[in-house]
DNA sequence: ATTATCTATAGATCTATAGATAATGC
DNA sequence: ATTATCTATAGATCTATAGATAATGC
């Protein structure tokens, strides 16, 4: 057998992701990130000799690889229709550590090298977003004509509105599958009386 | 006459709310805001002694104040219904520099003292949500009955869903009257087909 | 011997303060 | 005299490096 696979390592990132997804990048230092796993900041630079810089690309690659995987695997394993699937992606999306792509691409890449930050918004949209995309497209002949062909709007749509999510949460008093289901009802049917 | 009204200050302060809103308070420093000005950034201490984080809520505090009264503003002049409403809200909002409150309750104000974040979220919550909540109060019958309590669910989803404009802005073709009109549509009459 | 930490510290950057200087208004 | 800038710099904080130390595995 070999050796246990780096748990270590793997907690460090699971720190680092809570602390840099929540927080984003510059919010965040190498102490705060040290502190939260018990150690001190000139020790992670055993892990992560490449800096700052590197944990957080590798972090945030390691989330969103998983997050398209985990998208992936939902939609594949629900009930195969739109809704079904939209439930599953929001009951989980909604249990994750907020995203905030926006915040992400407007605060967190500008300060990283072109590279990385040109990687990094391309991981976004392929494991953010095209799941997403993707399903609306798969469903389109459910959708309204003028929707058919715009699969990355709705979807768009889609996914920022679960942001609103987390706020409401915070104040509101409804279990996370009502909020799912309100939202998702909203989204399908629309606001207005019909 | 009153002499003209400190527009040094003044501009001082939009430069800030353009970095501070779209970058937020840790990723932008003094230097940042000083040389976008052409100044110095010891002089930033002649208008705001008291620092940073004194700028920073007055900035986002003026901010929100006049998000408020621009929403109002708008609501005020459009066609009594809220659909009108809706639009002229959204074609203003998609203009403005993106507001992104999760951002700033997840990653500016834990860097504020607590009586200078509990004010600024405070402000988020008045002039930032209330406006659209109490829009879709005022235009609860048009809504579905789950709905007709709920104005700041849908309020809430509306405001986030606005976010991703910004990014649809910057892969997309079309003009901002068509994204408003898109988004509108489907926050109205659902995604699905009727 | 390898792995994972530690202490100590250099160098960079950031906020904030002190005091000088230039321009403007009475 | 007041207003708005500047230079210079102190003090704090942050990233990163160097080398020591302790624990573990053969």
């Amino acid at each position: 057998m070999s050796k246990q696979p780096n748990s270590s390592r793997e907690n460090l990132l699971d720190t680092a992701e809570h602390l840099f997804t929540s927080r984003g990048y510059t919010a965040v230092t190498l102490k705060d990130i040290a502190k939260a796993l018990g150690i001190k900041q000139a020790s992670l630079y055993y892990h992560f000799p490449l800096g700052k810089e590197d944990l957080y690309v590798e972090t945030i690659l390691r989330h969103l690889e998983h997050r398209r995987t985990m998208l992936k695997k939902l939609m594949a394993e629900a009930k195969p229709d739109l809704e079904s699937c939209l439930r599953q992606v929001v009951i989980w999306l909604i249990k994750q550590p907020p995203l905030n792509g926006a915040r992400m691409i407007l605060s967190d890449l500008p300060q990283l090298s072109p590279e990385k930050a040109a990687q990094i918004e391309s991981a976004i949209y392929h494991c953010g977003f095209a799941p997403i995309e993707d399903l609306f497209a798969k469903y389109r002949h459910d959708l309204q004509d003028s929707l058919q062909e715009e699969p990355g709007f709705i979807g768009g749509t889609f996914l920022s509105s679960i942001e609103s999510l987390y706020a409401v949460k915070r104040y509101g008093f409804k279990s996370d599958e009502e909020l799912v289901a309100q939202l998702i009802t909203l989204v399908l049917q629309g606001a207005l009386k019909r």
